[in-house]
DNA sequence: GACCTGCTGCGGTCTG
């Protein structure tokens, strides 16, 4: 193209200015969007992926003006950067007003999040800067402003920043709604996405695009940047010091000090918020020449103590950093030195991600030290290791037909303008959630939203919309605002704030943690001991105190289980136990003498043939099992199978799971050989028979509270006077009941059990694991003692019945027992 | 004094 022959030239002297060469996929970015195509950037952070898309949009800028720059307020909006994450925005406003500047525009760029004034809201939307950083959030609620279409009407790009975090979750379907709809009022959008890699970068794409874009011009852009991880897991002084089970992984505690004692900057990851109050303590304890230099960073702790720690890691007077994913993304901070992880972190993506923030300048060797909290962990540092190398990643899958966040769109469409039915049906069924919706389901919506539908028809509350000239509107001014208040499809778990008695603000806890205390005990919070006072409207009062904490609160957060690629690589990697020879991975050749105890109590597993372990002990009659495909699976799977071994002889299992295996326990014998003879492990009529053995309908219910928050059944309460979550639990249920009695094909109850499938049980993964199962050989052995790979999954099962004390004395007996 | 599983993210008017 001749234009883009004089275009180009005006970034590169730009970066050359700035004393940079431009990447490669840099310049094939800028060539592809000045080209007129949409598409999707992969490129690692620290990469100036920002500039492969700030710069486009500029120079087209510049082409159809012929060169010269015009006044601010002219232009109206040209561009939308969407965050995922607000404390980026400030960072790509940095990297834009840069570029802006350096190329002699005077385009005005601005933030838009919740933090925005509305003062500086009212001015924007009078006068919108030419180029607006915001969120999937404040999209939508611009979306919900009266005469939208004029605001975005000369918008020519949407960049989709961190797409691949935005598109396995409902917060992507909201940008898919939102695109879709900008897609129409804007004929001449581009959109873009930056992605981090991942494993389906084609459906990145597709989901990002919708059906309309993707078959058109499209393209992938792919950083030729190459990252080099190097993987060292932390070992003990010889294999008995490591436990056999376990989760936390202090007692390599005395090799993890020297590591940070080493280097200039260390992230310490944990997975958990309490395992990292519980690390930053013990390091202290350990190491109290630390103090002063170290800090701890989660999400329970207040914006302002995490901002500080931030600044202070990023002004280097901080030396280490205990973590959890908090700091996966967020400020695009300096590289540290070193990063170190606490446990397995249960997929590639998250483990690459984390290395990532050391060596951050390109090509720079990225180290990144695993510390296992249990032995069989180890493998997965081995496996993680040759998933790098391989470059196996994870997918993101994304939502499909998320009924509730198309009535949250609706009623923000209505809220604004109003729309035209006819017309939205088309642009939502382009979209990737939404392609597969009928003409049935979307009448099902449009009477949701304006009758309640049939279950709900007797109360005025849920006719939110009204027909008004064949368009769709909310007429009512305080409907109207709650919608506004309620956008977004982040649910919040319950918790109260913890508070100084002076006011100030410290975090949140929840609940059922600060009801076990008394006022006057101690719990050690935000690495501080704190003496709970009172709880007053809602708020923990605290003081600092000098006493020694006797509790560390944890949250109920989601659980992760292992990837389905972690999965294959650990089962790989297991094969390759089984076979003669030293290993390449030292950590491997640190555990063969426990793998030979497998071996000699049981069987090692090689990739072709599956193992059972079937043996009684004072508790019981044991089955184990370990297909290897994460907690959820084996949840369902052991469900599964303690359902059809039911059906062989009445009998009551109990299961229990870890991300490795499962265990059947009865009181009496397992028929497990008449089992496996009937085809106990067969993936015929599984849908059914997982409806059967697992309570699908307790499970919905509590799948169904963030169906009815986004979706607008329920109302989160005005700011300042939120609505205790027992009663938003409450009426949700109470929604679910009536649904469930009395209008069994309302869609977001269908959806709550579609959710359950997938996300819960994960039952496509669990048919593959079984389909995988009767391909291999199948071999029941009956220890006489429990072996390395059943003890840790005997030990889960206790922890939930003993108190700790006791559990900590059977595991010693049961250690003990497994001495030759 | 030991005991400790369970992440992250966002978000407030209209109209003249």
């Amino acid at each position: 193209m001749a234009e883009e022959k004089a275009l180009i030239p005006i970034a590169e002297g730009w970066f050359e200015d700035q004393g940079w060469k431009p990447f490669q996929f840099q310049r094939e970015s800028w060539h592809a969007y000045l080209s007129g195509y949409n598409g999707l950037v992969n490129a690692p952070t620290g990469s100036g992926k920002t500039y492969s898309l700030v710069m486009p949009i500029l120079l087209e800028y510049i082409r159809e003006n012929g060169g010269a720059t015009s006044s601010v307020g002219k232009n109206g909006l040209r561009a939308i950067w969407i965050t995922p994450i607000k404390a980026l925005a400030k960072e790509i406003s940095n990297s834009a007003q840069r570029a802006v500047a350096g190329l002699g525009l005077d385009w005005q760029v601005s933030l838009r999040t919740g933090d925005t004034s509305p003062a500086d809201r009212q001015k924007m939307k009078k006068n919108p800067p030419e180029f607006l950083i915001t969120t999937p959030e404040s999209l939508q609620l611009m979306l919900a402003q009266k005469g939208y279409p004029k605001f975005f009407k000369n918008l020519r790009a949407v960049v989709c920043d961190e797409w691949h975090e935005l598109m396995g979750s409902k917060r992507g379907v909201q940008m898919e709604l939102g695109l879709s709809r900008l897609k129409t009022i804007c004929p001449k959008l581009k959109i873009w996405g930056i992605s981090a890699t991942i494993g389906n970068m084609d459906e990145a794409v597709q989901a990002l695009l919708g059906a309309s874009l993707d078959k058109g011009k499209s393209k992938i852009i792919r950083s030729d940047i190459k990252k080099v991880i190097e993987v060292e897991s932390v070992l003990p002084d010889t294999l008995e010091k490591l436990p056999w089970a376990g989760h936390l992984g202090v007692n390599l505690i005395d090799k993890v000090i020297p590591i940070i004692k080493n280097s200039n900057s260390t992230l310490i990851f944990t997975n958990t918020r309490s395992f990292a109050e519980i690390w930053y303590q013990k390091l202290l304890d350990r190491a109290p020449e630390l103090a002063g230099t170290m800090a701890m960073h989660h999400g329970s702790i207040s914006r302002e103590l995490r901002d500080w720690v931030e600044d202070a890691l990023h002004n280097e007077q901080l030396k280490a950093v205990v973590c959890t994913s908090s700091l996966d993304l967020g400020v695009d901070f300096r590289p540290v030195e070193t990063i170190i992880q606490i446990g397995s972190p249960k997929g590639v993506a998250r483990f690459m991600q984390r290395a990532g923030r050391s060596g951050h300048q390109p090509g720079a060797l990225s180290k990144i030290y695993f510390v296992p909290t249990h032995s069989l962990e180890l493998v997965e540092a081995a496996a993680l290791r040759e998933a790098i190398k391989v470059g196996l990643v994870e997918d993101r899958i994304p939502f499909i037909r998320s009924f509730d966040v198309l009535i949250q769109y609706l009623v923000t469409l209505a809220v604004s303008d109003g729309f035209d039915e006819r017309e939205i049906f088309e642009e939502v069924k382009e979209t990737f959630c939404y392609n597969s919706i009928d003409r049935d389901e979307w009448l099902w919506l449009l009477s949701f939203i304006t009758t309640g539908g049939s279950s709900l028809t007797a109360y005025d509350e849920y006719r939110k919309v009204e027909i008004e000239d064949g368009l769709y509107k909310v007429t009512n001014r305080r409907i109207a605002m709650r919608h506004r208040l309620s956008i977004g499809t982040i649910v919040s778990d319950s918790s109260l704030k913890v508070k100084y008695i002076t006011g100030k603000y410290i975090g949140t806890i929840e609940e059922w943690f600060i009801a076990r205390l008394s006022p006057g005990d101690v719990f050690w919070f935000a690495g501080r001991n704190l003496e709970f006072v009172r709880i007053k409207e809602m708020v923990v009062q605290v003081r600092n105190t000098k006493k020694k904490a006797k509790a560390v609160p944890s949250w109920m957060g989601g659980r992760m289980p292992l990837s389905s690629q972690m999965s294959v690589m650990l089962r790989k990697k297991l094969h390759g136990v089984t076979l003669k020879g030293k290993k390449t991975d030292p950590e491997l050749n640190f555990l063969m003498p426990l793998m030979e105890l497998q071996r000699k109590r049981s069987h090692l597993p090689n990739k072709d043939e599956f193992l059972i372990e079937y043996f009684k002990s004072k508790e019981g009659y044991h089955v184990l099992m370990y297909p290897f495909e994460g907690r959820f699976v084996h949840e369902g799977m052991g469900a599964l199978l303690a359902k059809r071994i039911s059906e062989i002889t009445p009998i009551t299992l109990s299961i229990a799971m870890n991300d490795y295996g499962f265990e059947l326990l009865s009181d009496r014998e397992i028929p497990i050989y008449e089992a496996l003879e009937t085809d106990v492990l067969t993936s015929d009529n599984l849908y059914q028979d997982i409806q059967g053995s697992m309570n699908s309908v307790e499970m919905a219910r509590r799948r169904f509270r963030d169906i009815a928050s986004i979706s607008g059944l329920v109302f989160k309460g005005y700011p300042g006077q939120q609505i205790k979550d027992r009663h938003l639990q409450s009426s949700s249920q109470l929604f679910f009941d009536v649904f469930h009695d009395y209008e069994a094909d309302n869609l977001l109850l269908l959806q709550a059990y579609e959710e359950v499938m997938d996300f819960q049980l994960e039952e496509a993964r669990m048919r593959r694991a079984l389909e995988r199962i009767h391909q291999q050989k199948i071999i029941v052995t009956e220890p006489e003692k429990p072996t390395p790979f059943a003890f840790p999954i005997m030990v889960d099962r206790m922890r939930e019945k003993l108190s700790s004390e006791k559990l900590e004395d059977r595991i010693r007996r049961m250690t003990l027992d497994f001495e030759e």
